[in-house]
DNA sequence: TTCACTGCAAAAGATTTGCACCCTC
DNA sequence: GAGGGTGCAAATCTTTTGCAGTGAA
């Protein structure tokens, strides 16, 4: 399994006329084992424990060449901080936020998602992925009055 | 008009327990003015022609400060720069934004503000807004090798 | 009079880059 | 052997913050 993300990998650069590398390949595999969305930082202090020789820009420089390769989807909290995470297992979703509690509802509806690609075709756009939030208040939030 | 943004600013100030000053007055004024999305570098160049006395910090503080009031949108287009809108006289939209090239279009898909709301509907949720963001490639940059 | 506000400059934090050496292909 | 890759440190870029003076309420 982690082979054959070795060997996706290795033809990506192979296309690209890069190269692969220790590095490249054990931040992959750090990358790959977590379930989590990480930032760069986080990856790195990760790695470290697996070979502390790799330094800090070569994983700001492998994070952005797994996003390239389409590896690493970025998710962005808007804090300032990139985030990745590897759809490897994972499903996309969207947000449903309750404005009040915070209560967060990850959904998908495929109805939508199929008409954001027509609505990007349309103006002649490929999509590589999307973000949706929806800002609302649930049920139980509707009762009660404002804090 | 513009007097009545005065008013509502000042209005939210107060209840706040925040002052006005002709900085805010001058940011404000200048904000609601431009019809795009604004950075708050962009801001600041703006504002200095107005009065070059204003500081960016000030900018800075009261951009997030008119996000708070809900004068103020963040958009939010995922290359580490913060954008601003502001929807007195806008109409809602979404976003399909170019990864290359960073071309935004505003779109909106009727069909989709509709299944959005059927979507939060089944989760018991009434929606009071939502943002869309759909990332891609646009045609131009499709043809062109990777930068 | 009282604090919030401001400009400035320094600081912070995230990410990128220049460089000399290293090592895939 | 050629050219991409790496670690390190310095450099960038955006945004925040400390501070001493200013001014709105």
């Amino acid at each position: 399994m982690t082979a054959s993300h070795h060997e996706m990998f290795q033809d990506y650069l192979a296309r690209k006329r890069l190269k692969m590398t220790p590095q490249r390949r054990a931040i992959l595999d750090v990358f790959l084992s977590v379930e989590e969305h990480l930032s760069s930082e986080e990856l790195y202090a990760k790695v470290k424990q697996v070979d502390p020789s790799i330094g800090q820009a070569t994983v700001y420089r492998t994070l952005k060449l797994l996003a390239d390769a389409g590896f690493a989807w970025v998710v962005d909290f808007n804090d300032g901080v990139t985030r990745y995470e590897h759809q490897v297992g994972h499903a996309h979703h969207d947000h449903l936020i309750c404005e009040r509690c915070r209560t967060n509802i990850e959904v998908v509806d495929p109805e939508i998602e199929r008409l954001q690609e027509d609505l990007a075709r349309r103006h002649g756009f490929v999509l590589t992925h999307h973000r949706m939030y929806l800002y609302g208040l649930c049920q139980d939030c509707r009762g009660k009055t404002a804090p």
